[in-house]
DNA sequence: AGCGTTACTTTGTTTTTACTAGTCTCTTTG
DNA sequence: CAAAGAGACTAGTAAAAACAAAGTAACGCT
């Protein structure tokens, strides 16, 4: 029994990947900061059809993972904005690939 | 009222890549495929943790989608397997991009 | 005949995700 | 100064997605 046809495994770092950006709305907030820093309202704007609740949730997440930071200018007018780290820029090369894949092979319909 | 301080959209084409790739299990279901083709249960082996009805569905969708094409043969053993179309493909800069990035900021635990 | 494999589909439950409202702190306008 | 609005969330609940387990059906192995 040495014929251990092995599993067709996908690499376990794209794995990793993918328990972030397999989760909806988190890759197109990555995609947002790409641009720049952002509030929490220019964020709601940019990811057109998220929620209030589900983008709070995700900046949670996004900053436990150590890919965006939440910084709080207290004002007074208290604005808080969240920028990429420097985990969360190294997706640009990605981000930019994969633009590149959807223009020549997703419809735009 | 000029001033419209542009939304930090994110780029269309990256929304329309994150459709697909912003879905539970279709991301790790590609990077399989890259290895070669590969049947249903090489497949539920290969993604670890997916369910078989969850599986069954992404092929369809993925599919329809024209990233993958099912093919049978009818053997009299019947065998399907499934392979990436050349649109399926084209994702593998984009995996290799993600594969190490994940690994160079991604924590393994 | 009985068990195992492939390739799914079906059913019922649990987990995720989403939507609607509401809170609280300022700021702007009359 | 009071009312209205924006920014940043939180809570409660409803809808959607995923899961596990079982069932179906055709074939192969012993």
């Amino acid at each position: 029994m040495s014929d251990e046809h092995e599993p067709r495994l996908c690499d376990s770092a794209l794995v990793r990947a993918f328990d972030f950006l397999g989760k909806r709305w988190n890759g197109i907030i990555l995609g947002s900061l790409l641009n720049g820093p952002a509030s929490f309202s220019e964020l709601r704007r940019g990811v057109v059809g998220i929620s209030d609740s589900v983008l709070s949730e995700r900046l949670v997440e996004l900053s436990r993972a150590g890919l965006v930071t939440r910084r709080v200018d207290e004002g007074p007018p208290v604005a808080v904005s969240y920028t990429l780290t420097d985990a969360g820029l190294g997706l640009l090369p990605a981000l930019r690939e994969l633009t590149v894949w959807s223009s020549a092979n997703l419809p735009v319909a």
